[in-house]
RNA sequence: GCGGAUGUGGCGGAAUUGGUAGACGCGCUAGACUUAGGAUCUAGUACCGAAUAAGGUGUGGGGGUUCGAGUCCCUUCAUCCGUACCA
């Protein structure tokens, strides 16, 4: 009997599986039907892949071994999103350039994906920083430059009909996506225009356009990072550092696609959280934009949006955001120092001070009033930092009575509270914010409850002309620049005008030019400013900065269908039929980044004509997170002592994440600790028992937090299958889950097992000695087929390989097993352990390939119950079992039932009142 | 605050439509084989019941619906994730 030597088998059957590939007719050569599976896009780190990566590759890799063997044509293929701050800040470190590492570790990967075993489609493998790659990601930026949106046909269109509706009517009855401070123009005015000013007053309604916005700007990564690439004022990437400056910056215009976005979720059939974290990031409210006139002045006025219209009579006090215009016109008018103060003050805090410091206390009285639209009473004016510049019309109207934050806001600085909806809340508890209640002193609202208040107040108001329904969304249009080097040039150059124009798209790619800095320039522009002749041969200059990380990601999905195209990011006939991915497996931190950029772009490219599907993931699932252990040690703040886990409650620590192979049953090895890092070698420890304990912390593998568990090594004393297998049988593939490597060792035993089983017998002849397989046996098989099919297609990996081992208990305590048995046992192991079915089956059918061979089918007619072990209980508790023929009458069954010795026992002196009897399922008599 | 998810043995976790709670695996206990075992095999393993008995208790807590609840309803607590002055 061969041993089995897992680590040989691995090697000789990834030699032949690269050889194989595309080589291995399908089932059905015409036209077999799709199935499109994708796993999020790696970005190529350096440091590998760790155990918890696997998680969701493995997944798919049996989901495509699964429906490979039925018979369809899958799609399973793997790529790269290659552009990325790291290796750009190694760039920056090393001066070696960003491709040469992302190639490097992109051949990591490979190596490390090939070891698992994963079945990936090679032939189609995307790299988003391969010019022939980017050249379609910018070809879809000029498309975007090149559209607007319509908002009466609700679809983007190309910039030609706009063009086209300028020349005949202006731009005053368009109901376009487009900057609020647009200027309007005439037809006449238009034709007068010249080409500079046409493109000037076509930019504000491009899909991709240029706007000074404030941004999240990094200092330290010399960039400006997406909202969500903030997390608690630092960036995501190293944790540096946020603050807001003011920069032109290129932006899509998402924000037109909102309502569709929002809209085209629901039926998506992906995680209820992720769907929920989406319509709140687009966040969506219904109000009223009001206009109020400015007390004095015959043309000044303000304008508020409010979910809350029904409340106007309530308003007491108008609050606007210090970035607010008129707060600075009236800076500029009354010079009043600490209005200037306020203002300059605001504008230098970034957005997590400002969070902190504002508690809805702060704020300044402009020394200016509204009139109330329909009492005509003066409003003070005031500008405080808890209303938002970006949101609404960074200007509210307080309702201090129904509006918590209001209500702070009037008692901090002494001003009225009026009620307009009764409650019997107190005045002095707080805001009264529940949308229900009859409406008071409102004036012509009197009486009515909320809701018909608010239908009521907006044909008010619309009718006076103050007021419009609006529909607003929280989300923004995402800035699409990047001060860096390491992404997309843009396709873009700049006239004399100083205004962006498009490279034709023959011109494509734009390739990102060699640079020998990869910092900025002395003026602070980004790394491209560094570029020899980075300009168009007429010599005008080439936009500096670069797409950002999630460009290429956005639509990657769509080249894997067609990924050598030269003439089209997808062939047509390709997309149609591939259409949608119908299995798109990654972790739940893409929710509202990646996944809703993806969204945006299909629809984009939908609108315009280029694609047909208007929804890029039917099916989405997030596989959950292997964590670890990860070993901590506490350092006394300031000082370079550590103090033992149990005595660090009266000192003031900070914890510090060390490897976790420093730490026996927290003991830390205080030597190499020492030896770790220079800044800790003079370290000094508080003991406790004469040892220092570490604390530790069950969290998400990471390299920062040095708790990682490197697939390597654990495939080099287990074998990959054994990994796979431990990998899927941990738990539900949805769910976190810890990883203890001691659990490995049963899905090994398993595998180990299996082999010995199937290598010492003679398949050759005992195929013929035992041609009868029990009933059991069969059954049992039937029963697993079942069970596995039902589980893999439910992504219940883990009871699937549960009920393959319950089967192979069963089939281990035989004497002789049928051929056919083995068979189809080795079959239903085969997309978990791929290795060990390969050469398994090699043996058994020397030579042949198990991998298109079609999965087993079960046969219903061996699961049928012939008889019944009823438990039988009495008032629900359980007292004994009992075996009936499944066509037993009830009448027998009670009968029988009340005849048994141990029921008879326990009803003794009682009366039965009613015996259920659920066929196939349990008796329960009730006394 | 708001939104979402999860609570079952020592541990990871099973349990179609409500119908034998704890499958499968880890760990542990005992035994067999062995020079040895961190190899392999056999048996046991929710808890209480001193105990392999009878019996009782058990799916975060409390209540409810039902012949019957881990599963359905109400309520409450804890943990995790996301989000945060969004007017």
């Amino acid at each position: 009997m061969r041993p089995y030597n897992f680590t040989s088998i691995e090697e000789k059957w990834q030699k032949i599986w690269k050889k194989q590939k595309g080589s291995i007719p399908h089932a059905s050569p015409q036209q077999p039907p799709k199935y499109y599976l994708l796993n999020m896009f790696p970005y190529p780190s350096g440091s590998g892949l760790h155990v918890g990566h696997h998680t969701g590759y493995v997944a798919s890799d049996i989901l495509a071994r699964y429906y490979r063997h039925q018979g369809y044509q899958v799609m399973n293929p793997m790529g790269f999103d290659a552009f990325g701050l790291p290796a750009e800040q190694y760039a920056i470190q090393t001066g070696r350039h960003p491709a040469i590492t992302t190639g490097i570790n992109i051949a990591r990967y490979r190596e490390q994906f090939d070891q698992i075993g994963l079945d990936f489609d090679w032939d189609k493998q995307i790299d988003t920083s391969d010019p022939a790659y980017y050249k379609w990601t910018q070809w879809i930026f000029l498309q975007l430059f090149n559209a607007w949106y319509n908002h009466t046909t609700e679809k983007a269109e190309p910039i030609a009909t706009l063009i086209e509706r300028f020349t005949h009517q202006g731009n005053h009855t368009i109901n376009a996506a487009c900057d609020e401070d647009t200027p309007l123009f005439s037809a006449e005015e238009w034709k007068r225009f010249s080409p500079s000013e046409q493109q000037a007053n076509l930019l504000p309604y491009r899909l991709a356009y240029l706007k000074y916005s404030t941004v999240n700007w990094c200092e330290a990564l010399g960039t400006v990072l997406a909202n969500e690439e903030v997390k608690n004022g630092c960036s995501e990437v190293g944790g540096y550092p946020v603050t807001r400056k003011k920069m032109k910056q290129w932006s899509l215009r998402m924000t037109a696609y909102a309502g569709r976005l929002l809209a085209d979720l629901n039926p998506l059939d992906w995680p209820l959280s992720t769907k929920e974290m989406q319509k709140n990031w687009i966040g969506r409210s219904e109000g009223v934009e009001i206009t109020f006139k400015v007390q004095g002045s015959s043309d000044q006025t303000i304008k508020v949006f409010t979910t809350r219209p029904e409340t106007i009579f309530g308003v007491c006090f108008m609050v606007l955001a210090p970035e607010h215009p008129f707060a600075s016109f009236m800076a500029a008018q009354t010079a009043n120092p600490m209005l200037i103060d306020y203002i300059e003050k605001t504008k230098n805090q970034t957005d997590r001070n400002r969070l902190i410091e504002a508690t809805g206390c702060s704020g300044v009285f402009l020394d200016a009033y509204v009139m109330h639209p329909f009492t005509g009473v003066p409003l003070p004016i005031w500008i405080a930092d808890y209303v938002l510049p970006d949101y609404g019309t960074g200007a509210i109207m307080g309702v201090p009575a129904h509006d918590n934050r209001d209500y702070t806001f009037a008692q901090a600085f002494k001003l009225p509270v009026m009620a307009v909806i009764e409650s019997n809340k107190p005045p002095e508890a707080g805001a009264y914010e529940a949308q229900e209640g009859i409406m008071i002193n409102s004036s012509l609202l009197n009486g009515l409850s909320v809701p018909m208040a608010f239908e009521r107040i907006i044909q008010e108001l619309t009718q006076k002309g103050i007021g419009n329904y609006r529909v607003r969304y929280k989300v923004r249009d995402p800035i699409f620049s990047r001060q860096r080097y390491w992404g997309e040039p843009f396709p873009i150059y700049y006239k004399e005008d100083g205004l962006p124009y498009a490279l034709a798209e023959d011109q494509l790619p734009l390739v990102l030019p060699a640079v020998n800095n990869y910092k900025p320039n002395q003026f602070g522009e980004p790394p491209l400013s560094h570029a020899l002749d980075w300009a168009t041969p007429a010599g005008y200059p080439f936009e500096l900065t670069t797409m950002p990380g999630w460009a290429g990601s956005s639509w990657y999905f769509l080249r894997y269908m067609d990924p050598h195209n030269t003439h089209a990011l997808v062939d047509k006939k390709q997309a149609a039929y591939w259409n949608q991915v119908d299995f798109y497996i990654g972790g739940s931190e893409h929710a509202t980044g990646h996944l809703l950029y993806a969204r945006f772009w299909t629809k984009v490219l939908y609108d315009l004509g280029h694609i047909d599907i208007e929804e890029p993931f039917l099916k989405l699932f997030h596989q959950g997170m292997i964590l670890s252990f990860s070993a901590l040690a506490y350092r006394i703040k300031d000082k370079n002592e550590f103090v033992s886990f149990n005595l660090k409650e009266g000192y003031d620590v900070v914890a510090i994440h060390l490897p976790t192979t420093f730490v026996q049953k927290n003991v830390l090895d205080i030597e190499a600790f020492k030896n770790w890092r220079p800044e800790f070698a003079e370290a000094t420890f508080i003991l406790e028992n004469g040892q220092y304990l570490c604390g530790s912390k069950l969290e998400k593998m990471s390299k920062s937090k040095h708790n990682v568990v490197n697939p390597d090594t654990v495939i080099a004393q287990h074998g990959a299958d054994a990994l796979r297998l431990y990998l899927m049988f941990l738990g539900p593939l949805e769910e976190s889950k810890p990883w203890d490597l001691s659990g490995i060792e049963g899905t090994s035993r398993f595998l180990h097992k299996v082999w010995r089983f199937v290598e010492e017998r003679d398949w050759a002849t005992t195929a013929d000695a035992s041609a009868d397989t029990s009933e059991d046996v069969t059954k049992i098989m039937h029963q697993t087929i079942k069970k596995v099919r039902g589980a893999i297609e439910s992504c219940s990996f883990n009871t699937a390989i549960s009920s393959l081992m319950i089967f192979f208990n069963k089939l281990s305590v035989q004497e002789r097993v049928e051929k056919m048995v083995i068979e189809n046992f080795i079959l239903l192991l085969e997309p978990f352990a791929p290795y060990i079915a390969a050469e398994l089956w090699e043996r058994i059918y020397n030579g042949e390939h198990i991998k298109t061979v079609a999965f087993p089918t079960w046969d219903e007619a061996y699961l049928m119950e012939t008889s019944y072990l009823y438990p039988v209980a009495i008032n629900g508790k359980l007292r004994t079992k009992l075996m009936f023929d499944g066509d037993t009458p009830d009448t027998i069954i009670e009968k029988e039932v009340l005849a048994n010795e141990i029921i008879k026992k326990w009803l003794s002196g009682q009366k039965v009142k009613k015996v259920v009897i659920v066929r196939n399922k349990m008796i329960n008599m009730v006394t």
